[in-house]
DNA sequence: AATGAATGAGCATTCATTCAT
DNA sequence: GATGAATGAATGCTCATTCAT
């Protein structure tokens, strides 16, 4: 009996292939060195992934996966929205100042032509639950009545480019900083 | 007397490049092929451009020039500056939907291992404008007090991640939703 | 198990370029053909040989060694420094004359700056025993007491030079010529 | 009326020729090179030669019967013959001392394929008075009697390999050193 | 399944030569 | 004649992928 693929190879591949990227950057991203980084041959990740475009599309579902996973870990459906969407806020802004390469690269992957239109639709899917809060403290009359996704991307392009900066500058957010970003994204949206 | 080095050919490679990345992203950028768009031989690029690094560099330069001269062009210095910014965001709105190719590689690449870190610090001074006018507006107490490059990067952020929503969605903004942004903008700012 | 580095592709390598240098010289040499004529793909010279320069060092070494064995090969430790002298000499002409590529090679490379200086180290190594055996003749008083670097170089530019002369006018040296080139060896370093 | 060609532009193209090769061999050779160490434009070398073969092909003749000149610049017609032979080895001897890289690239490139036999027929009659010197010792019973251009040769080719390892020792020959080597020659042709 | 040697298309860059000025 | 920008064929080397073991 042949053996079974071995599942916590997968992981490590994807490890592998973010800390390449992090490093040099996707163009510079080669295979044989996802393998050796991954501690495995080269012929081994071709058993786990059909080639490289199947292995940067499931590294991109798997991130944005795990991304708004943590983002939803803290929420208690006892909460206000206010104490809701605080929460949202924080984890998203936290989440991307700390894995700060792996909130670039499913930003930089995601509108480009690496990613297939099913990686994309799969995406969309995932960005759903987040939607969906903002649709229903609209129906609530708690927010703004502007479109969910142009509400969305306000907030999200809005929270990571403040993140970029500090990242780029190599500097950290004070608290009162962070209070102020909060600020600027609350009153955005508010009533 | 032999020919001069023909100042119009570098323009002639910038419009080629960006053609292409438009076209098939920069991963798929071949030199040959930004030869045959401008319609000169390969060696011809490296009169003008040292190797494909340089070309990118300058490339990013050139457009991140271009870009923030066009959200100058209607400025008018007797305007108050709810005007002026309104005047700006609408700007740079517009030209990231009519321009949006370019902006992208602008945002693509700015935080990029492609770029030099000289080609980081003049792409700083560039945006310089930009913080003074909203620190301008902090002094006169017209705008929140929040340090300036937090604030603009809240703002563009926010801006152009709307912009790829419709991009993305191949739809266009109404007047109704352009306002929309502008108001969400606006009150995350405003006193 | 994956298949193993197959030691027999390094002499086919050799020959191969060996070949195609003697046909059209080392500025002709291109990776390209050395791979056609070894029939191999062009990349499986990389796995070989780091680049071009590493395998022209390599070869050189290689060559060098392997006409140096073959002049030692008829040597008999019973026979008098006369005929030790006299079957290294006849075996460097004849093999100079039959091999003259192989030996132009070594010859037009020994000083060219192809070679890294630690090829030259090496191939310096390889030239002892020659060296040693005109010091124990001196030992002995049997030739004269010239430095034997001096004399070796002597010998061997002499020799070679005839070889030369012999292949560049596409002729054979008869029995007596032989001879006669052999008497000038001799008369230069007896006492 | 046109300029006439400039002859003393020739020269310069050849010591910027020689110059380079000096300093990196023939391989790395390029034309934009020589031209601009000989201080003129590219274009340039071109009207004074066809192409880069013909440049390597009239430096090569140039070289070879500045050299041979040189040989002869001491010559006596009172010598007797032994001192005619000394006088011819030294100068020989000194001229490939002193002017290494020169003689280097007469060696270097009198056998390779990149001179034409047009080149190489006319090489050959610049030796012609080398060879007439020896032809005459012969008839007069002085040296022995073996073909000329053997015995050029083997005086040739052993000279100059002797020359090669004091530069390649970075040393220089004592006076005794000159003398027996010039002795082992003298002892190889002596009646 | 795992390995890593082998493959060969692909690409950035160079450089001899031409030719418009 | 002199210039040097323009040309584009040529080439060393890389790297995604395959496949024999």
């Amino acid at each position: 009996m042949a053996r079974l693929k071995d599942p916590s190879k997968i992981p490590l591949i994807y490890e592998a292939t973010l800390s390449l990227i992090l490093k040099s950057g996707y163009t510079d991203l080669r295979m044989a060195d996802v393998a050796r980084e991954a501690e495995m041959a080269t012929g081994t990740l071709y058993i786990y992934f059909k080639n490289k475009e199947e292995l940067i599309n499931k590294l991109f579902l798997y991130l944005k996966e795990e991304k708004i996973s943590q983002m939803f870990e803290n929420a208690d459906s006892d909460d206000s929205f206010f104490i809701s969407f605080k929460k949202l806020w924080t984890a998203y802004f936290t989440i991307s100042l700390k894995e700060y390469p792996k909130m670039l690269f499913i930003e930089q992957y995601a509108y480009s032509s690496l990613l297939s239109s099913e990686t994309k639709t799969k995406s969309d899917e995932l960005v759903a639950p987040l939607l969906n809060t903002l649709v229903k403290a609209q129906e609530e009359d708690l927010i703004l009545k502007i479109p969910a996704p142009i509400m969305l991307s306000h907030i999200m392009g809005a929270t990571l480019e403040i993140v970029k900066y500090f990242i780029n500058t190599s500097t950290h957010p004070s608290p009162e900083i962070f209070e102020q970003s909060f600020q600027m994204t609350w009153n955005s949206i508010r009533k």
